[in-house]
DNA sequence: CGAAAATTTGACATGACTCAACTGGAGTGG
DNA sequence: CCACTCCAGTTGAGTCATGTCAAATTTTCG
């Protein structure tokens, strides 16, 4: 099996053998995007996982004033996809783009069912995934609820380091639901309490 | 087994025999509380999941200025833990406490390590359970970011037409996410409006 | 290098919060 | 079964956090 960040994302959870590996291998297929590229637009039908090789990956949802909201990054060793779409078959309401230069595997849902009938011990490891998943998206709930928007400005710099200085702003503000004007003005509140 | 409930759910995502369904039931604790008794308090640890029977649980936390923000309401045929607490093994941020007398099952995280064990199947069912329960956070995420406090309102009773008329104003306002004297003006607007 | 996008800044607008007063219904004890 | 208390809910006046819009400036990247 070639892609080893793959092995290791597996790993934290469940052993597989060399030829559930290879199994696994043969079920995804290698793409590449650019930046700004859209690999899944809102209203097309959603039957991809994607795991992030390199570069970084965003969903994000688009309302009817036509103000953009992520709902998550994917860098490097992340899944994403618009989970709704893919569990119930209807159009996605998401769409999922390239921050820059990205290289991911893509697996279909056919191909991930396939995996979970003959790699059993799989369905652990994505069901310890989405528990995961579950508590950082009720964090951002809990977050949204109680804090200020400084706050929330804080709490992703301290979550998120590494992204704060490869994503423009505007995407921070997007991600934390203030606009791109407000969070200057927190921003440089917060650079002069320092 | 005798807990109907729990089977129906299980059928939803798998098959049981009835050799499985007989271990999972010497797994599970039955208990019921009384209308606003505290289950899991922050702080504790936490390593149950609870199944509601009958009645309607709650989890919430209590921020620094002592307000109340709910995350879930679990009525009959739900999951609810601090999936947090219950993940990592850290002392719980949530409360959970019952609206009105609750019949539920308990289950400690060894007991559910263990039913994995011996019933594999059962990461398919939990493994479903979190991406549906994965979707339903993100969609909240979503209104929170692109709805006005009206508009999550009608979407609240939209979605949980039941809850509407069986828990106070006030835990709605809490779940939406706007003070309860906002909710009442917002709320007759909406009268209005009809 | 030049165009397009991101960021900053300021004046002004508004959605939602705070606080306080009042009302009414639900639960409790005598 | 009444009187009492205690929340939940309503309403209004005033305030605050955040949004809107527009103009100027800086950065990015094609």
């Amino acid at each position: 099996m070639k892609y080893k960040l793959l092995l290791e994302n597996f790993r934290k959870n469940v052993q597989l053998n060399e030829d559930e590996e290879t199994l696994f291998e043969s079920l995804v297929e290698e793409r590449k995007v650019r930046r700004k590229h859209i690999l899944l637009q809102e209203g097309q039908h959603n039957h991809h996982l994607y795991f992030v090789i390199s570069g970084c990956l965003r969903a994000y949802s688009i309302d009817k004033n036509g103000f953009h909201h992520i709902l998550q990054f994917a860098p490097a060793d992340w899944w994403i996809t618009d989970m709704y779409s893919y569990v119930t078959g209807e159009p996605s309401s998401l769409n999922i783009d390239a921050l820059e230069e990205t290289t991911f595997l893509s697996i279909t849902k056919e191909n991930q069912e396939l995996a979970y009938r003959e790699i059993p011990k799989l369905e652990r490891h994505f069901r310890i995934l989405m528990e995961k998943n579950l508590v950082t998206n009720r964090k951002r709930i809990i977050d949204r609820l109680s804090l200020t928007a400084m706050e929330r400005f804080k709490t992703f710099c301290h979550t998120y380091p590494d992204l704060i200085n490869k994503i423009p702003q505007k995407q921070v503000a997007s991600y934390i639901g203030i606009t791109p004007e407000f969070l200057s003005k927190v921003r440089s509140e917060y650079l002069k309490s320092l």
